[in-house]
RNA sequence: GGGCAAGUGGCGGAAUUGGUAUACGCGCUGGUCUUAGAAACCAGUGCCGCAAGGCUUAAGAGUUCGAGUCUCUUCUUGCCCA
């Protein structure tokens, strides 16, 4: 038997270019699949490799249909490692990224991927982020960039602000030093002002998963109440306050203000409050550390007055879970029906009044409740339920003119400044009289300086002797440049687009082409980037929409799919240390030694590979030693490929051995005596062939490839059977070539070198499915009172009177009827016949 | 605490969307070949039972001629938000 080389066959159909384009210019259906962009940490991981292979798939499959098809590839190639590594490794972060993408991306080639290299684009690269300047400046002048004061995590230690997720526990990730709250200037991109058609526009979006949108939706947090007026006790001063249930007015027994509130103001020089504002000012910004924290209040020893109730009055307590940025920055307080009034009014000793019912006559709460129910304690509000109630007290604060009516979004303007050296460059300058302005659009780029010293503490363009010193061209005045530069997010944000003409000169894209390519119809990646990276993306599209005249699109990704994590088991030795794979050696399913001493090893459950665990598989060493369409066809075959899929070495080599035999049986058809032919069982064999191609080409357009293997397996066998039964060379030559057409998108390398072996001259079109072709006998399952008792092949599309006597003779089911009378008979065309007996 | 998924053999998972439950793969068992192993090939593999047959989709109920699929209750797990 010939054996398969694959490492000769890949590298052989590897370097053969036309094998791995699928753009055609003689079509004019077109298709754009995009997977998300790898940042070029080093090497490419297995998570990679599935989210290119099922990409690759798509693309393959879309080309293999007729379709022209835009399949690139770029680096997201800005971002915090490259500055550490640099730090350890004394490499400057320019060098170290593009070491890291010429590396990825050979790996990438190894694994045959259909990309399109000559659409290749980098972030950091000048020609890239110059556009990016460009379109910020013109988003700053039609006013979707704005400056503003916030409060920011900031770490004392590196002199740098932190993103939510590099707080951890209240401490910065790399310095371990206790996170502070600081108030900083920054650019935003004033996202809020897309939050309404953000939020609509989720429902234009047919092809996106519906967990994807609902996140999205949670994350804008729309939210409908109102704001009231409380009057300040013996004075003319008013406290606003924004609720979302005003409907509880009447249990309202304390008013909360920010720490930043203004009415901060007033106790400027009271030494209790200086000291509880910084103590505030410690805790993080994220909603869940406000929440989590213990709720602590400063006394202002202020009062208000109840709107509705004439001598009522109400404390105010400046509180650490009051936000500035959401709403007034204050709020009332009712115990009874929210859970941090309620511990804050335990803790305070403040009154609690029940004013939903539960249900239960029970005066002594034990927590807040929150649920629906009539309202009770609450004058002209008692008997309603919630959202009645709701409706009736706004509609009476508006008519005693005490407030209004408010809509908010959770969804806050996305903050971009950071102060870092390996990024974007934010295109803007301080005049000495402190204007900011734009830089000039011909001075574009802004470039980064390579002589930059990255070891000293903060940001490492704002300690650059000379970078910074500039002038206003059109004026000559002295400026200084804006050292901060954009989030990475920035940068991911719009490349989708500047894929459709990465090499276009004068501006970010070309109009022709962008009206051509977009919107992306098939974007893929992981879920993780379900809230940000796509909120910033849909962002980006409406507002380049809205400054250019000629641009419009509403949203940039027409279909999204979310693949799952790459898994696998975990191993420690007993002393608790992780080890590699490698390292080890698996008895069986729950017993491992450690190579080097026999020791035992403890194997985990299967994790997402991750490198501080040490289960990790290179991607590039299976490679090596499986052949890059095993590794393709492993990833695809175990998992749906929406769900986490568990690495296995058995399976990878049994993939290999089954892709083995594949080949062994195209050589076995090249090579097959002509034997004498049974019309009969080669009518039968082609439209089984064709019945598969027809489930084959369903799975691939329902994403179902691990269900597009399985049926591959089958075929197998029923072809390999096929070799000694009276079938026509010519009819198995032409029924293994349509399946290994069907193989092309999931093991490309193997299909065209069996293609090639087969004599197939056309490599570049989808088997057609002959509908006249199809089977024509169908098992249908006869049963008795719901029972199945027996299965029978019948020709298909036969009715009830046609195949009922001859069951009722010959079938199994003759001994369940027995004499007993048959009520009635259920029948469904080509699934089953139901007879339903007398029980007796 | 709230929301959303999901629960099928030893394992990963199929099931034309209410109509043959356990496809396909892994693993395991036996066999052929081989000095031996590996590979390859063949056969078996949900549970109980010698068999006929019965039971089985987390547990329980319901709707239906018929439920893995629909409804309700309970349990468990995962993800997101708080």
């Amino acid at each position: 038997m010939e054996r398969y080389n694959f490492l000769n066959v890949e590298k052989k159909w590897r370097e053969k270019e036309t094998t791995n384009s699928v753009s055609r210019n003689n079509s004019d259906k077109k298709y754009y699949c995009l997977e998300m962009f790898p940042y070029p940490s080093g090497k490419i991981h297995m998570g990679h490799v599935r989210n290119y292979t099922i990409g690759d798939v798509i693309a393959r499959y879309k080309y293999l249909n007729g379709f022209n098809v835009l399949h690139p590839m770029g680096w997201d190639a800005f971002g915090l490692p490259a500055e550490n590594a640099s730090k350890t490794n004394n490499l400057h972060p320019k060098k170290w990224t593009n070491e890291n993408i010429k590396v990825m991306k050979n790996q990438l080639k190894l694994l045959g991927l259909s990309i399109d290299w000559s659409k290749e684009i980098s972030t950091c690269d000048k020609e890239y982020y110059k556009h990016q300047q460009e379109l910020f400046i013109d988003f700053y002048n039609s006013g979707l960039v704005s400056k503003k004061e916030n409060y920011v995590n900031w770490d004392p230690v590196e002199k740098t602000v932190l993103a939510n997720e590099q707080v951890i526990n209240g401490k910065g990730w790399r310095s371990n030093a206790v996170v502070q709250r600081k108030k900083l200037s920054q650019w935003f991109f004033n996202i809020t002002k897309f939050s309404e058609n953000l939020l609509n526009d989720l429902e234009v979006l047919k092809g996106w998963p519906e967990k994807v949108k609902l996140m999205q939706k949670n994350w804008i947090g729309k939210s409908f109440g109102c704001e009231i007026n409380f009057q300040i006790n013996e004075s003319d001063e008013r406290i606003n306050i924004f609720t979302t249930r005003p409907d509880t007015i009447f249990g309202a027994t304390f008013i909360a203000l920010s720490v930043d509130h203004k009415l901060n103001e007033k106790f400027i020089d009271n030494e209790e409050f200086v000291k509880f504002k910084k103590e505030c000012n410690k805790t993080g910004t994220t909603e869940e550390a406000l929440a989590n924290a213990e709720k602590l209040g400063f006394n202002t020893n202020l009062l208000v007055k109840h709107p509705f109730l004439k001598d009522k009055k109400i404390p105010v307590y400046f509180a650490n879970f009051v936000l500035m940025d959401y709403g007034t920055g204050a709020i009332f307080g009712c115990p009874a029906h929210d859970q941090r009034d309620f511990d804050f009014a335990k803790k305070y000793d403040l009154e609690i009044i029940k004013v939903v019912s539960d249900g239960s006559n029970s005066t002594n709460l034990k927590e807040a409740y929150t649920g629906n129910g009539n309202i009770i304690n609450s004058d002209f509000l008692n008997g309603l339920e919630v959202l009645k109630a709701k409706e009736k007290i706004i509609t009476e604060i508006e008519r005693l003119n005490l407030g209004k009516r408010k809509t908010l979004y959770r969804l806050k303007d996305w903050g971009v400044s950071r102060q870092r050296y390996w990024g974007c460059p934010i295109p803007m300058i301080y005049l000495e009289d402190g204007k900011v302005v734009p830089v000039d659009k011909s001075e574009l780029p802004i470039e980064l300086p390579e002589d930059i010293d990255l070891d000293t503490n903060g940001n490492p363009l704002d300690s650059h002797p000379t970078w910074k010193n500039t002038t206003q061209k059109s004026t000559g005045k002295k400026a200084t440049r804006e050292t901060d530069t954009l989030d990475t997010f920035v940068d991911s944000s719009w490349y989708f687009l500047r894929f459709c003409s990465p090499n276009h000169k004068s501006s970010p894209f070309e109009k022709s082409e962008i009206d051509y390519w977009m919107p992306v119809d098939q974007y893929i990646g992981g879920i993780e980037h379900a809230i940000l990276h796509l909120l910033y993306s849909r962002f980006f599209t409406k507002g380049i929409s809205s400054c250019y005249k000629d641009f419009d699109l509403n949203e940039p990704f027409k279909n999204l799919f979310t693949q799952g994590m790459v898994c696998h088991e975990s191993y420690k030795d007993l002393d608790g240390n992780w080890l590699y794979p490698d390292e080890i050696e698996k008895i069986d399913a729950n017993t491992a030694k450690r190579k080097l001493d026999n020791s035992k090893v403890i194997i985990g459950p299967p994790e997402s590979m991750s490198k501080s665990k040490k289960n990790t598989i290179d991607p590039e060493k299976m490679i090596n030693e499986y052949g890059a369409d095993a590794v393709r066809w492993f990833i695809l075959s175990d998992s749906p490929p929406e769900k986490d899929v568990q690495w296995s070495d058995s399976g990878v080599s049994s993939a290999n051995k089954f892709l083995q035999r594949v080949w062994n049986l195209n050589f076995l058809t090249a090579t097959r005596k002509e034997k004498k032919i049974n019309n009969k069982i080669q009518k039968e064999f082609n439209s089984k062939i064709n019945e598969f191609v027809n489930k084959i080409d369903n799975a691939i357009k329902n994403f179902r490839f691990n269900v597009a293997i399985a049926l591959f397996y089958e075929i197998h066998k029923l072809i390999r059977d096929q070799l000694d039964t009276e079938v026509s060379n010519q009819s198995l030559k032409i029924n293994l070539t349509n399946i290994m057409k069907l193989m092309i998108p999931f093991t490309p390398h193997l299909a065209y070198e069996c293609l090639e072996l087969l004599n197939c001259k056309t490599y570049d079109t989808w088997p057609k499915i002959d509908k006249k072709n199809l089977l024509n006998q169908v098992k249908i399952a006869i049963q008795v009172n719901g029972k199945t008792r027996d299965i029978v092949d019948i020709k298909k599309d036969l009715m009830e009177n046609e195949i009922n006597e001859i069951i009722l003779k010959n079938s199994k089911v003759k001994k369940y009827i027995d004499r007993k009378k048959i009520i009635r008979t259920i029948f469904v065309k080509n699934r089953i016949l139901n007879y339903i007996i007398n029980k007796q």
